[in-house]
RNA sequence: GCGGCUAUAGUUCAGUUGGUUAGAACGCUUGAUUGUGGUUCAAGAGGUCGUGGGUUCGAGCCCCACUAGCCGCCCCA
Protein backbone atom coordinates (compact mmCIF):
# COMPACT_ATOMS: atom_id res chain seq x y z
CA UNK A 1 0.00 0.00 0.00
CA UNK A 2 1.71 3.49 -0.57
CA UNK A 3 1.85 5.95 1.54
CA UNK A 4 -1.52 8.40 2.26
CA UNK A 5 -0.20 11.07 3.67
CA UNK A 6 0.17 14.37 1.66
CA UNK A 7 3.55 15.34 0.30
CA UNK A 8 6.09 17.10 3.07
CA UNK A 9 4.67 20.45 4.07
CA UNK A 10 1.50 20.34 2.55
CA UNK A 11 -2.00 19.42 3.75
CA UNK A 12 -5.10 18.30 3.27
CA UNK A 13 -7.93 20.38 4.18
CA UNK A 14 -11.17 18.19 5.57
CA UNK A 15 -14.43 19.89 6.20
CA UNK A 16 -14.26 21.25 9.76
CA UNK A 17 -10.35 22.81 8.77
CA UNK A 18 -12.16 24.56 5.75
CA UNK A 19 -14.40 25.93 7.69
CA UNK A 20 -12.26 27.91 10.17
CA UNK A 21 -10.22 28.87 7.22
CA UNK A 22 -13.18 30.37 5.18
CA UNK A 23 -14.49 32.30 8.80
CA UNK A 24 -10.84 33.62 8.82
CA UNK A 25 -10.38 34.72 4.70
CA UNK A 26 -14.29 35.99 5.13
CA UNK A 27 -13.11 38.98 7.98
CA UNK A 28 -10.28 39.59 5.97
CA UNK A 29 -12.10 39.75 2.98
CA UNK A 30 -14.86 42.23 4.76
CA UNK A 31 -11.82 44.34 6.18
CA UNK A 32 -9.97 44.43 2.73
CA UNK A 33 -12.95 45.54 1.26
CA UNK A 34 -14.04 47.83 3.64
CA UNK A 35 -10.72 49.74 2.87
CA UNK A 36 -11.43 50.12 -0.90
CA UNK A 37 -9.49 46.98 -1.99
CA UNK A 38 -10.09 44.99 -5.24
CA UNK A 39 -9.25 41.26 -5.60
CA UNK A 40 -6.62 39.61 -8.14
CA UNK A 41 -5.87 36.33 -8.90
CA UNK A 42 -2.52 35.82 -10.58
CA UNK A 43 -1.34 31.89 -11.96
CA UNK A 44 0.67 29.38 -9.61
CA UNK A 45 3.42 29.22 -11.82
CA UNK A 46 5.29 31.98 -13.32
CA UNK A 47 8.03 32.00 -15.66
CA UNK A 48 11.12 31.57 -13.27
CA UNK A 49 13.32 34.58 -14.81
CA UNK A 50 10.37 36.54 -13.43
CA UNK A 51 11.01 35.37 -9.42
CA UNK A 52 14.55 34.78 -9.54
CA UNK A 53 16.90 37.85 -7.91
CA UNK A 54 13.68 38.88 -6.41
CA UNK A 55 14.25 37.67 -2.75
CA UNK A 56 17.65 37.66 -2.19
CA UNK A 57 20.36 34.29 -1.63
CA UNK A 58 18.19 32.42 1.16
CA UNK A 59 14.90 33.09 -0.95
CA UNK A 60 16.52 32.08 -4.39
CA UNK A 61 17.18 28.45 -2.63
CA UNK A 62 13.25 28.39 -1.94
CA UNK A 63 11.73 28.13 -4.86
CA UNK A 64 9.98 25.12 -6.42
CA UNK A 65 11.13 24.99 -9.52
CA UNK A 66 9.27 22.77 -12.37
CA UNK A 67 11.45 20.85 -14.64
CA UNK A 68 11.10 21.65 -18.19
CA UNK A 69 8.80 19.01 -19.97
CA UNK A 70 8.99 16.67 -23.00
CA UNK A 71 12.17 16.39 -25.55
CA UNK A 72 13.43 19.55 -23.84
CA UNK A 73 13.69 18.24 -20.78
CA UNK A 74 15.95 15.78 -22.20
CA UNK A 75 18.09 17.61 -24.70
CA UNK A 76 18.34 20.19 -21.55
CA UNK A 77 22.43 19.59 -20.77
CA UNK A 78 23.09 20.89 -17.29
CA UNK A 79 21.19 21.60 -14.12
CA UNK A 80 20.54 25.20 -14.90
CA UNK A 81 18.80 25.13 -18.24
CA UNK A 82 16.19 21.93 -17.03
CA UNK A 83 13.35 24.26 -15.75
CA UNK A 84 11.99 27.39 -16.60
CA UNK A 85 8.50 27.71 -14.38
CA UNK A 86 8.67 28.05 -10.84
CA UNK A 87 5.76 27.88 -8.01
CA UNK A 88 5.28 31.59 -7.23
CA UNK A 89 6.84 32.27 -3.69
CA UNK A 90 4.91 35.19 -2.86
CA UNK A 91 2.29 37.54 -3.97
CA UNK A 92 4.33 40.59 -4.56
CA UNK A 93 6.52 39.75 -7.36
CA UNK A 94 3.62 38.64 -9.32
CA UNK A 95 1.68 41.81 -8.18
CA UNK A 96 4.82 43.62 -9.47
CA UNK A 97 4.88 41.81 -13.22
CA UNK A 98 1.19 42.34 -12.98
CA UNK A 99 1.48 46.51 -12.64
CA UNK A 100 4.33 46.44 -15.26
CA UNK A 101 1.63 44.31 -17.97
CA UNK A 102 -1.48 45.49 -17.30
CA UNK A 103 -0.52 49.71 -16.06
CA UNK A 104 -2.74 50.99 -18.83
CA UNK A 105 -5.53 49.02 -17.34
CA UNK A 106 -5.52 49.96 -14.16
CA UNK A 107 -6.14 52.99 -12.01
CA UNK A 108 -3.65 55.38 -11.48
CA UNK A 109 -3.92 54.15 -7.74
CA UNK A 110 -4.63 50.53 -7.77
CA UNK A 111 -5.42 48.87 -4.25
CA UNK A 112 -5.76 45.12 -4.56
CA UNK A 113 -5.64 42.26 -2.36
CA UNK A 114 -5.02 38.88 -3.11
CA UNK A 115 -5.37 35.65 -1.00
CA UNK A 116 -4.01 32.64 -2.29
CA UNK A 117 -1.30 29.91 -1.96
CA UNK A 118 2.11 30.40 -2.40
CA UNK A 119 5.16 27.82 -2.13
CA UNK A 120 8.05 27.91 -0.31
CA UNK A 121 10.63 25.12 -0.13
CA UNK A 122 11.27 25.32 3.14
CA UNK A 123 11.75 23.00 5.87
CA UNK A 124 7.96 22.66 7.81
CA UNK A 125 7.74 23.47 11.25
CA UNK A 126 5.15 24.54 13.75
CA UNK A 127 2.90 27.13 11.87
CA UNK A 128 5.19 26.96 8.66
CA UNK A 129 4.28 25.35 5.64
CA UNK A 130 5.69 24.36 2.06
CA UNK A 131 2.08 25.29 0.83
CA UNK A 132 0.55 28.40 2.71
CA UNK A 133 -1.97 31.04 2.18
CA UNK A 134 -0.72 34.37 2.18
CA UNK A 135 -3.18 37.22 2.47
CA UNK A 136 -1.19 40.44 0.57
CA UNK A 137 -3.02 44.11 0.27
CA UNK A 138 -1.00 46.41 -1.44
CA UNK A 139 -0.88 49.97 -2.74
CA UNK A 140 0.45 50.78 -6.10
CA UNK A 141 1.37 54.38 -7.12
CA UNK A 142 1.85 56.69 -4.34
CA UNK A 143 4.68 57.34 -1.99
CA UNK A 144 2.40 58.80 0.58
CA UNK A 145 2.86 57.82 3.89
CA UNK A 146 -0.78 57.42 3.88
CA UNK A 147 -0.30 54.56 2.46
CA UNK A 148 1.65 52.85 5.14
CA UNK A 149 -1.45 54.49 7.71
CA UNK A 150 -3.98 52.74 5.74
CA UNK A 151 -2.16 49.54 5.43
CA UNK A 152 -2.01 49.25 9.29
CA UNK A 153 -5.06 50.09 10.15
CA UNK A 154 -6.72 47.85 8.12
CA UNK A 155 -4.17 45.10 9.40
CA UNK A 156 -4.73 45.99 12.77
CA UNK A 157 -8.46 46.06 12.22
CA UNK A 158 -8.41 42.64 11.43
CA UNK A 159 -6.55 40.88 13.82
CA UNK A 160 -8.76 43.06 16.24
CA UNK A 161 -11.66 41.17 14.48
CA UNK A 162 -10.44 37.90 14.63
CA UNK A 163 -10.23 38.26 18.56
CA UNK A 164 -6.21 39.47 19.30
CA UNK A 165 -5.66 41.54 21.75
CA UNK A 166 -1.69 41.07 22.08
CA UNK A 167 -0.01 42.20 18.64
CA UNK A 168 2.32 44.87 17.84
CA UNK A 169 2.87 46.21 14.70
CA UNK A 170 6.45 47.24 14.56
CA UNK A 171 8.21 49.64 11.77
CA UNK A 172 11.31 50.45 10.87
CA UNK A 173 12.43 52.09 7.78
CA UNK A 174 15.17 51.04 5.16
CA UNK A 175 16.78 54.49 5.27
CA UNK A 176 17.35 53.85 9.00
CA UNK A 177 19.11 51.21 8.81
CA UNK A 178 20.71 52.33 6.41
CA UNK A 179 21.63 55.51 8.58
CA UNK A 180 22.79 53.89 11.42
CA UNK A 181 25.29 51.70 9.32
CA UNK A 182 27.09 54.53 7.88
CA UNK A 183 26.84 56.42 10.91
CA UNK A 184 29.10 53.63 12.53
CA UNK A 185 31.04 53.35 9.81
CA UNK A 186 30.51 50.17 7.90
CA UNK A 187 31.07 51.00 4.25
CA UNK A 188 27.96 50.74 1.89
CA UNK A 189 28.76 47.28 0.28
CA UNK A 190 28.98 45.59 3.28
CA UNK A 191 25.23 46.82 4.09
CA UNK A 192 23.29 44.12 3.28
CA UNK A 193 25.29 41.17 4.59
CA UNK A 194 25.74 43.17 7.83
CA UNK A 195 21.64 43.13 7.85
CA UNK A 196 21.13 39.74 7.55
CA UNK A 197 23.70 39.13 10.80
CA UNK A 198 21.83 41.88 13.18
CA UNK A 199 18.32 40.45 11.95
CA UNK A 200 19.06 37.36 14.15
CA UNK A 201 19.97 39.41 17.01
CA UNK A 202 17.44 38.45 19.34
CA UNK A 203 18.25 34.86 18.36
CA UNK A 204 22.08 34.36 18.70
CA UNK A 205 22.58 36.90 20.82
CA UNK A 206 24.78 39.75 21.03
CA UNK A 207 27.98 37.83 21.06
CA UNK A 208 27.69 36.02 18.54
CA UNK A 209 26.39 38.48 16.11
CA UNK A 210 29.53 40.63 17.46
CA UNK A 211 31.61 38.03 16.25
CA UNK A 212 30.34 37.26 12.62
CA UNK A 213 30.33 41.11 11.79
CA UNK A 214 33.70 40.53 12.91
CA UNK A 215 34.79 37.90 10.51
CA UNK A 216 33.37 39.82 7.67
CA UNK A 217 36.34 42.33 8.25
CA UNK A 218 34.12 45.10 10.04
CA UNK A 219 36.05 46.93 12.25
CA UNK A 220 35.92 46.46 16.11
CA UNK A 221 34.87 50.07 16.42
CA UNK A 222 32.10 49.66 14.39
CA UNK A 223 30.51 46.80 15.82
CA UNK A 224 31.01 48.41 19.47
CA UNK A 225 29.06 51.06 18.53
CA UNK A 226 26.61 48.82 16.67
CA UNK A 227 25.82 46.48 19.72
CA UNK A 228 25.59 49.91 21.87
CA UNK A 229 23.03 51.09 20.02
CA UNK A 230 20.83 48.40 19.21
CA UNK A 231 21.65 46.88 23.24
CA UNK A 232 20.04 50.53 24.04
CA UNK A 233 17.14 49.93 22.34
CA UNK A 234 16.41 46.18 23.24
CA UNK A 235 16.55 47.65 27.47
CA UNK A 236 13.01 49.39 26.61
CA UNK A 237 12.14 46.00 24.52
CA UNK A 238 12.57 43.41 26.69
CA UNK A 239 12.72 45.29 30.44
CA UNK A 240 13.15 41.30 31.79
CA UNK A 241 16.47 41.01 30.12
CA UNK A 242 17.74 44.21 30.78
CA UNK A 243 20.31 42.85 33.20
CA UNK A 244 21.61 39.95 31.25
CA UNK A 245 21.81 42.44 28.73
CA UNK A 246 24.10 44.85 30.63
CA UNK A 247 26.31 41.95 31.47
CA UNK A 248 26.61 41.37 27.85
CA UNK A 249 27.40 44.84 27.22
CA UNK A 250 30.27 44.49 30.03
CA UNK A 251 31.79 41.45 28.70
CA UNK A 252 31.77 43.27 25.06
CA UNK A 253 33.50 46.13 25.93
CA UNK A 254 36.11 43.69 27.72
CA UNK A 255 36.65 41.44 24.27
CA UNK A 256 36.77 45.06 22.68
CA UNK A 257 38.96 46.17 25.47
CA UNK A 258 37.08 49.43 24.47
CA UNK A 259 37.79 52.62 26.48
CA UNK A 260 34.07 54.42 25.72
CA UNK A 261 32.03 55.20 28.65
CA UNK A 262 29.16 52.47 29.94
CA UNK A 263 25.75 53.42 28.23
CA UNK A 264 23.64 55.83 30.71
CA UNK A 265 20.45 54.96 30.71
CA UNK A 266 18.48 57.54 32.58
CA UNK A 267 15.06 56.37 31.09
CA UNK A 268 12.97 54.07 32.62
CA UNK A 269 10.51 52.69 30.06
CA UNK A 270 8.06 50.79 32.06
CA UNK A 271 6.53 54.01 32.86
CA UNK A 272 5.97 55.60 30.01
CA UNK A 273 3.39 55.40 27.20
CA UNK A 274 4.06 54.18 23.87
CA UNK A 275 3.57 56.85 22.48
CA UNK A 276 6.53 58.51 24.39
CA UNK A 277 8.09 55.42 24.24
CA UNK A 278 8.51 56.02 20.49
CA UNK A 279 9.36 59.31 20.65
CA UNK A 280 12.37 58.31 22.69
CA UNK A 281 13.23 55.95 20.28
CA UNK A 282 13.15 58.63 17.66
CA UNK A 283 15.30 60.46 19.48
CA UNK A 284 18.30 58.04 19.83
CA UNK A 285 18.25 57.21 15.94
CA UNK A 286 18.39 60.59 15.49
CA UNK A 287 20.83 61.21 17.90
CA UNK A 288 22.49 58.03 17.23
CA UNK A 289 22.96 58.71 13.04
CA UNK A 290 24.05 62.24 13.73
CA UNK A 291 20.78 63.48 11.34
CA UNK A 292 22.65 62.37 8.42
CA UNK A 293 20.65 62.11 5.66
CA UNK A 294 19.61 58.89 5.35
CA UNK A 295 18.44 58.82 9.19
CA UNK A 296 16.63 61.83 8.66
CA UNK A 297 14.90 60.76 5.52
CA UNK A 298 13.74 57.50 7.33
CA UNK A 299 12.18 59.34 10.98
CA UNK A 300 10.71 61.67 8.96
CA UNK A 301 8.36 59.33 7.21
CA UNK A 302 7.81 57.29 10.29
CA UNK A 303 6.73 60.62 12.39
CA UNK A 304 4.34 60.79 9.22
CA UNK A 305 2.54 57.31 9.62
CA UNK A 306 2.42 57.90 13.33
CA UNK A 307 0.80 61.47 12.59
CA UNK A 308 -1.89 60.02 9.66
CA UNK A 309 -2.71 57.20 12.32
CA UNK A 310 -2.99 58.99 15.46
CA UNK A 311 -6.86 58.40 15.74
CA UNK A 312 -7.26 55.37 15.24
CA UNK A 313 -6.94 52.56 17.38
CA UNK A 314 -3.76 50.81 16.25
CA UNK A 315 -1.87 53.71 17.23
CA UNK A 316 -0.77 52.82 20.04
CA UNK A 317 -0.10 49.42 19.05
CA UNK A 318 2.96 50.67 16.86
CA UNK A 319 6.34 50.52 18.19
CA UNK A 320 9.30 51.92 16.20
CA UNK A 321 11.77 49.31 16.11
CA UNK A 322 14.96 50.35 14.53
CA UNK A 323 16.45 47.07 14.51
CA UNK A 324 13.67 45.13 12.82
CA UNK A 325 15.43 43.77 9.43
CA UNK A 326 13.08 42.09 6.76
CA UNK A 327 14.96 38.85 4.65
CA UNK A 328 13.51 40.28 1.35
CA UNK A 329 15.98 42.10 -0.45
CA UNK A 330 13.16 44.41 -2.72
CA UNK A 331 11.86 47.06 0.43
CA UNK A 332 13.41 50.63 -0.09
CA UNK A 333 11.17 51.83 2.60
CA UNK A 334 9.18 51.28 5.57
CA UNK A 335 9.60 48.09 6.96
CA UNK A 336 6.76 46.65 8.88
CA UNK A 337 6.07 43.47 10.45
CA UNK A 338 3.08 41.79 12.88
CA UNK A 339 4.41 40.00 16.43
CA UNK A 340 2.20 38.52 19.47
CA UNK A 341 3.54 39.92 22.89
CA UNK A 342 2.53 36.89 24.44
CA UNK A 343 5.07 34.25 24.30
CA UNK A 344 3.49 31.48 23.02
CA UNK A 345 3.73 32.14 19.65
CA UNK A 346 7.23 33.67 18.40
CA UNK A 347 7.01 33.86 14.51
CA UNK A 348 5.16 37.04 12.66
CA UNK A 349 1.93 37.00 11.65
CA UNK A 350 2.45 39.46 8.80
CA UNK A 351 5.27 41.42 7.09
CA UNK A 352 5.66 44.13 4.73
CA UNK A 353 6.88 47.42 3.89
CA UNK A 354 8.13 49.71 0.78
CA UNK A 355 9.33 48.53 -2.47
CA UNK A 356 9.40 51.52 -4.98
CA UNK A 357 11.96 49.86 -7.02
CA UNK A 358 10.58 46.13 -7.70
CA UNK A 359 8.31 47.45 -10.64
CA UNK A 360 10.83 49.12 -12.32
CA UNK A 361 12.51 45.85 -12.69
CA UNK A 362 9.81 44.43 -15.15
CA UNK A 363 9.07 47.92 -17.02
CA UNK A 364 10.56 50.51 -17.71
CA UNK A 365 8.43 52.66 -15.07
CA UNK A 366 9.34 53.29 -11.72
CA UNK A 367 6.33 53.07 -9.82
CA UNK A 368 6.01 53.19 -5.83
CA UNK A 369 4.17 50.53 -4.17
CA UNK A 370 3.16 49.49 -0.48
CA UNK A 371 1.99 46.07 0.90
CA UNK A 372 1.23 44.19 3.62
CA UNK A 373 1.01 40.13 3.54
CA UNK A 374 -0.60 38.25 6.29
CA UNK A 375 0.45 34.60 7.21
CA UNK A 376 -2.94 32.85 6.94
CA UNK A 377 -1.79 29.81 8.32
CA UNK A 378 0.16 31.47 11.34
CA UNK A 379 -2.99 33.26 12.46
CA UNK A 380 -4.86 29.90 12.21
CA UNK A 381 -2.15 28.15 14.28
CA UNK A 382 -3.32 30.62 17.10
CA UNK A 383 -6.82 31.00 16.83
CA UNK A 384 -6.52 26.89 17.28
CA UNK A 385 -4.31 27.28 20.27
CA UNK A 386 -5.91 30.12 21.99
CA UNK A 387 -9.87 28.55 21.17
CA UNK A 388 -10.64 32.24 19.44
CA UNK A 389 -13.44 30.14 16.72
CA UNK A 390 -16.98 30.95 17.27
CA UNK A 391 -18.77 27.60 18.15
CA UNK A 392 -21.23 27.84 15.01
CA UNK A 393 -18.64 26.33 12.85
CA UNK A 394 -18.92 23.11 14.38
CA UNK A 395 -22.59 23.45 13.30
CA UNK A 396 -24.02 21.07 10.71
CA UNK A 397 -23.80 21.37 7.06
CA UNK A 398 -27.85 20.74 6.74
CA UNK A 399 -30.57 22.13 8.47
CA UNK A 400 -32.76 18.68 7.98
CA UNK A 401 -32.39 15.13 7.29
CA UNK A 402 -35.33 13.67 5.41
CA UNK A 403 -35.35 9.82 5.81
CA UNK A 404 -35.86 7.39 3.49
CA UNK A 405 -38.59 4.52 4.83
CA UNK A 406 -38.02 1.93 1.58
CA UNK A 407 -37.06 1.22 -1.96
CA UNK A 408 -40.64 2.07 -3.20
CA UNK A 409 -40.81 5.63 -1.18
CA UNK A 410 -37.46 7.06 -2.00
CA UNK A 411 -38.96 9.41 -4.93
CA UNK A 412 -41.37 11.04 -1.85
CA UNK A 413 -38.81 11.31 0.37
CA UNK A 414 -36.72 13.48 -3.07
CA UNK A 415 -39.80 15.01 -3.79
CA UNK A 416 -40.29 16.41 0.03
CA UNK A 417 -36.32 17.41 0.09
CA UNK A 418 -37.06 19.17 -2.99
CA UNK A 419 -40.04 20.96 -1.28
CA UNK A 420 -38.01 22.12 1.75
CA UNK A 421 -35.15 23.19 -0.03
CA UNK A 422 -37.17 25.51 -1.81
CA UNK A 423 -38.55 27.40 1.30
CA UNK A 424 -34.07 27.59 1.26
CA UNK A 425 -33.63 25.48 3.60
CA UNK A 426 -30.24 22.99 3.46
CA UNK A 427 -31.53 19.64 2.86
CA UNK A 428 -30.03 15.94 3.10
CA UNK A 429 -31.50 13.02 1.98
CA UNK A 430 -30.03 9.55 3.79
CA UNK A 431 -28.37 7.75 0.95
CA UNK A 432 -29.95 4.28 1.70
CA UNK A 433 -33.13 2.66 2.63
CA UNK A 434 -31.67 1.73 6.03
CA UNK A 435 -33.27 0.85 9.29
CA UNK A 436 -34.63 3.76 10.56
CA UNK A 437 -32.07 3.67 13.62
CA UNK A 438 -28.98 3.81 11.58
CA UNK A 439 -30.27 7.00 9.90
CA UNK A 440 -31.08 8.70 13.27
CA UNK A 441 -27.43 7.63 14.22
CA UNK A 442 -26.10 9.14 10.96
CA UNK A 443 -28.04 12.71 11.77
CA UNK A 444 -26.79 12.53 15.30
CA UNK A 445 -23.43 12.31 14.26
CA UNK A 446 -23.26 15.20 11.70
CA UNK A 447 -25.10 17.02 14.26
CA UNK A 448 -28.35 17.68 11.66
CA UNK A 449 -30.71 19.55 14.47
CA UNK A 450 -34.03 17.80 12.61
CA UNK A 451 -34.99 14.37 11.18
CA UNK A 452 -38.12 14.79 8.73
CA UNK A 453 -39.78 11.01 8.90
CA UNK A 454 -41.07 9.90 5.90
CA UNK A 455 -42.26 6.57 6.71
CA UNK A 456 -45.72 4.49 5.83
CA UNK A 457 -48.27 6.25 8.33
CA UNK A 458 -46.85 9.20 7.23
CA UNK A 459 -47.24 8.95 3.80
CA UNK A 460 -50.81 7.75 4.09
CA UNK A 461 -51.89 10.89 5.84
CA UNK A 462 -49.61 13.26 3.95
CA UNK A 463 -48.10 14.16 6.90
CA UNK A 464 -44.47 14.02 8.12
CA UNK A 465 -43.00 13.25 11.69
CA UNK A 466 -40.54 16.22 12.49
CA UNK A 467 -37.84 15.25 15.29
CA UNK A 468 -35.88 17.83 17.09
CA UNK A 469 -32.31 16.47 17.67
CA UNK A 470 -31.44 18.14 20.52
CA UNK A 471 -34.64 18.39 22.37
CA UNK A 472 -36.10 14.78 21.74
CA UNK A 473 -39.07 15.82 21.14
CA UNK A 474 -40.95 15.08 18.14
CA UNK A 475 -44.41 15.39 16.72
CA UNK A 476 -46.38 14.69 13.31
CA UNK A 477 -47.57 17.85 11.38
CA UNK A 478 -48.48 18.28 8.26
CA UNK A 479 -45.98 18.12 5.18
CA UNK A 480 -46.46 22.05 4.07
CA UNK A 481 -45.69 22.83 8.02
CA UNK A 482 -42.00 20.92 8.23
CA UNK A 483 -40.19 24.01 6.71
CA UNK A 484 -41.56 26.81 8.44
CA UNK A 485 -40.77 25.01 11.94
CA UNK A 486 -37.45 24.24 11.23
CA UNK A 487 -37.07 27.84 9.35
CA UNK A 488 -38.39 29.53 13.52
CA UNK A 489 -35.73 27.00 15.35
CA UNK A 490 -33.12 28.38 12.99
CA UNK A 491 -33.58 31.73 13.53
CA UNK A 492 -34.43 31.51 17.30
CA UNK A 493 -30.79 29.80 17.98
CA UNK A 494 -28.86 32.30 15.25
CA UNK A 495 -30.36 35.44 17.32
CA UNK A 496 -29.17 33.64 20.00
CA UNK A 497 -25.34 33.31 19.22
C1' G B 1 21.03 23.00 6.20
C1' C B 2 22.39 21.86 11.93
C1' G B 3 21.16 19.69 17.00
C1' G B 4 17.74 16.83 20.29
C1' C B 5 13.42 13.61 20.98
C1' U B 6 9.88 10.16 18.88
C1' A B 7 7.73 6.15 15.49
C1' U B 8 3.15 -0.23 18.26
C1' A B 9 -4.80 -0.89 15.97
C1' G B 10 -8.57 4.48 12.70
C1' U B 11 -6.81 7.88 17.21
C1' U B 12 -4.17 8.52 22.00
C1' C B 13 -0.90 5.48 24.24
C1' A B 14 0.81 0.73 27.55
C1' G B 15 4.16 -3.27 26.55
C1' U B 16 8.84 -5.31 32.78
C1' U B 17 16.46 -7.28 32.48
C1' G B 18 15.35 -9.52 25.08
C1' G B 19 11.40 -15.15 26.07
C1' U B 20 5.28 -18.65 23.83
C1' U B 21 -0.54 -16.25 20.99
C1' A B 22 1.41 -7.78 21.24
C1' G B 23 -2.69 -5.01 25.09
C1' A B 24 -6.00 -0.76 27.02
C1' A B 25 -9.07 3.41 26.28
C1' C B 26 -11.69 5.95 22.72
C1' G B 27 -13.56 5.28 17.79
C1' C B 28 -15.68 1.70 14.18
C1' U B 29 -19.12 -2.66 12.81
C1' U B 30 -23.09 -5.85 14.50
C1' G B 31 -26.85 -7.17 17.98
C1' A B 32 -30.21 -6.26 22.43
C1' U B 33 -34.18 -2.25 19.65
C1' U B 34 -38.29 -4.92 12.22
C1' G B 35 -40.68 3.15 13.25
C1' U B 36 -36.10 6.63 16.52
C1' G B 37 -29.85 8.96 17.61
C1' G B 38 -26.95 10.59 22.10
C1' U B 39 -26.98 6.61 27.66
C1' U B 40 -26.36 1.30 28.80
C1' C B 41 -25.06 -3.90 27.88
C1' A B 42 -23.03 -7.87 24.74
C1' A B 43 -20.27 -9.53 20.67
C1' G B 44 -16.98 -8.52 16.53
C1' A B 45 -13.53 -6.45 13.05
C1' G B 46 -9.04 -4.02 12.87
C1' G B 47 -1.39 -4.92 13.65
C1' U B 48 4.05 -7.38 7.95
C1' C B 49 5.19 -3.26 15.87
C1' G B 50 7.72 3.25 10.22
C1' U B 51 11.34 0.85 6.22
C1' G B 52 15.81 -1.97 5.43
C1' G B 53 19.86 -4.38 7.47
C1' G B 54 22.62 -6.36 11.86
C1' U B 55 23.43 -8.84 16.95
C1' U B 56 21.01 -13.30 19.19
C1' C B 57 18.81 -19.98 19.98
C1' G B 58 15.06 -16.01 20.19
C1' A B 59 13.98 -8.77 18.83
C1' G B 60 8.14 -4.46 19.56
C1' C B 61 12.48 -4.11 23.09
C1' C B 62 19.63 -3.95 21.68
C1' C B 63 22.95 -1.79 17.35
C1' C B 64 23.38 0.76 12.34
C1' A B 65 21.24 3.16 8.15
C1' C B 66 17.08 5.30 5.85
C1' U B 67 12.23 7.63 6.00
C1' A B 68 8.56 10.42 8.50
C1' G B 69 6.80 13.34 12.68
C1' C B 70 7.65 16.79 16.92
C1' C B 71 10.88 20.48 19.48
C1' G B 72 15.05 23.97 19.25
C1' C B 73 18.55 26.73 15.72
C1' C B 74 19.15 29.17 10.83
C1' C B 75 15.47 31.46 7.85
C1' C B 76 10.59 32.94 7.07
C1' A B 77 4.02 34.25 6.59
Amino acid sequence: MSKTQPARGMRDFLPADIRRREYVIGIIKEVYESYGFEPLETPAVENLETLTGKYGEEGNQLIYKILKRGEKLEQSTSEKDSSDLALRYDLTVPLARVIAQHKNDLPKFFKRYQIQPVWRADRPARGRFREFYQCDVDVIGSSSMIVEAELCAAVGEILLRLGFSDFVIKLNHKEILTGILKAVGIPTEQHINTLVVLDKFDKIGAEAVAKELQQMSISVDSVLKLMKFILSIYKRQKKDLKDRIENIELELEKAYASTSSKHNDEFNFTQHSPEKINDITFERIAGFTSENEEGEKGISELKKILKFIKNQYVYKRIEIDPNLARGLSYYTGTIMEIVLTSSDFSGSLAGGGRYDGLIGMFGKEQIPACGFSLGLERILVVMEERGMFPKELGDSSADVLVTVWNEDSIGESLKLAGELRQQKLRVLVYPEADKLGKQFKYASQINVPFVCVLGESELAENKVTLKNMETGEQEIIERAEAASRVKIHKQNSQSKS
